[in-house]
DNA sequence: ACCTGAACACCGTTCAAGT
DNA sequence: ACCTGAACACCGTTCAAGT
C-alpha cells in the first residue's frame, strides 16, 4: 500500500522539472513565505532532505523557479503577432514587455524571487538578448540599446518596484480620510482629491496597475526613439 | 562592575531610537542577512527579548529602520541648494532624488528593505508629497503629477530595480567569455563588444551606477516635461 | 540512486519569572 | 519598567544509515 501523503499528492517519484513546478504551484497557493523545503516536501508526502537530490539548496530551487517563470514567458512570448522589429520596434517591444507582465500576474511573487538573485538566470539573459535584438534591429545604436536595458531595468520584464502598494498606501480616495491628511501633505491630497483611480484590483505586489504601467513603459520607449532619431 | 558585553557595546540603556540606529549600523557592517534580533541584542550585551520593549517584533524593527534611513534622507535634501521648483522644476527634482541617491548607496542594502515593507512608511508619504510638490509649483497638473510618481516609483528615492547586479551578469567585458556567449546571445554579444563599461564599483545592489541612474531619471524628467507643455 | 531519521545551528517569538 | 532564562515552533542543512 502506497505511503500516506498530503492531501493531492502524487506517488509519481521525484524530479528536478516536478519538484520545480510544485514550487512555484505553492507560491503561487500560499504565498512565497510558505515555500519552504519542509513543506514543499510535504506535497509529495516526502522528508524534506528528498528534495536535495534533485536541487542543491534553498537557493538553487529559487534559481529553478525563476527558470520556470522564464519558460513561460518564452511561451507567452511565443504566441504573440506584432509588427516585426525592423518596422517598428516600439510596438513590437512593448507588446513583448506587456505579455511578460502577464505571467507576472500570474506569479505576483515573482518580481521579489527575480530580485532576489544577486546574478542572472541564463534564462533571463536571454529574454534580455530578445530585447536588445528588437531594439538593434529597429535601428537602435548598440549604446543605445545599453542605456535601454538600464533604463527599463526590471519594467523589460514586466514589473516595476513602486515605493508600497497602491492600495495600501495615501490612496483612500476618500474624503474623510483626506482631512487630516491635508495638513501635512497638501499636494498629495489635492492631487487624491481630484483624481479618481480607476484600476482597482489590478495590483502586481509592489506594482503599477495595468494602466500605470503602460504609461510609464510608453514614455521610455517614446524618450528612447527620440533619442534615436535626432 | 558593568556585564560583560561584546567588543563595542555600550552599557547605555536601551531605546527604540538606539536599537533603531544599532540596526542600521549591523546592516552596514555585515549586511541585511545579518540583521537579526538575537545578533542586534549581542551589540548591546543584551538578550533578544530585551529589543522587545523598544519594538513590537521584527518587521516594526525594520519599518523604524526605513524611518532612520529616511531621516537621513531628509537631513541630506536639506542641505541642497538647487532651483527654486516655479523656476526648473526637472532641475529641482533631479537634485533631490540624486541627494537621495547618495543616502541609499551608503546603505546598499536598504532598498530591499524599501521594497519589503507592504505599506508606505509615513516618512516615505511625506517624502513624496515633496516630490509631488515641486512637480506641482513647477506647472505641472496634478493628473502628471500622479503618472509621475507611479512611472518614477522606487526612482523617486535614488534606487531602480535591475534585473541582476551589473558585475555578476552578462558583462565580461572580455573577448575570451564572449566566445561561447555570441553565438546564443548575439545581440548582448554584439553590444559588449562595442560598450566598454566605464563606471567600475559605483554599484548599488540591484541598481545602476551613477551615469545609468542619471540616463534613465533625465529621459522620464524630460518625457513628463514635453506632457506637461503638450 | 534515492529516501529516511536524527541531529545541529540557527531563526522569531511566547511566557513566566525575576529585579 | 526593564531584562532574563527556558521553551516553542519553525527554518535550512549535515550526516550516517537504510533500501
Amino acid at each position: 500500500m502506497a505511503k500516506r501523503t498530503a492531501a493531492g499528492a502524487e506517488p509519481v517519484p521525484l524530479s528536478r522539472e516536478r519538484v520545480l513546478r510544485a514550487a512555484v504551484g505553492l507560491a503561487d497557493a500560499a504565498g512565497l513565505e510558505s515555500l519552504t523545503m519542509r513543506r514543499l516536501a510535504e506535497l509529495f508526502g516526502v522528508e524534506a532532505m528528498s528534495l536535495y537530490h534533485h536541487v542543491a539548496n534553498k537557493e538553487a530551487l529559487l534559481d529553478g523557479v525563476v527558470e520556470v517563470v522564464m519558460g513561460e514567458v518564452r511561451d507567452t512570448v511565443a504566441a504573440l503577432d506584432g509588427p516585426p522589429a525592423e518596422e517598428d520596434w516600439r510596438a513590437a517591444l512593448r507588446g513583448k514587455v506587456l505579455a511578460a507582465r502577464q505571467v507576472m500576474l500570474r506569479h505576483p511573487w515573482a518580481p521579489q524571487v527575480f530580485a532576489s538573485r544577486r546574478s542572472a538566470d541564463p534564462a533571463v539573459i536571454r529574454y534580455l538578448d530578445e530585447v536588445a535584438g528588437i531594439m538593434r534591429r529597429g535601428g537602435c545604436s548598440y549604446d543605445l540599446v545599453h542605456r535601454a536595458l538600464h533604463t527599463l531595468g526590471s519594467r523589460a520584464l514586466g514589473f516595476a518596484q513602486e515605493l508600497f502598494e497602491p492600495d495600501g498606501g495615501p490612496a483612500p480616495a476618500d474624503a474623510d480620510q483626506l482631512g487630516p491628511m491635508a495638513a501635512e501633505l497638501p499636494y498629495l491630497a489635492g492631487m487624491l482629491s481630484e483624481i479618481a483611480h480607476e484600476d482597482p484590483g489590478s495590483t502586481l505586489g509592489w506594482c503599477d496597475g495595468q494602466a500605470e504601467f503602460e504609461f510609464g513603459l510608453d514614455l521610455i520607449l517614446d524618450g528612447l526613439e527620440r533619442l534615436r532619431t535626432a
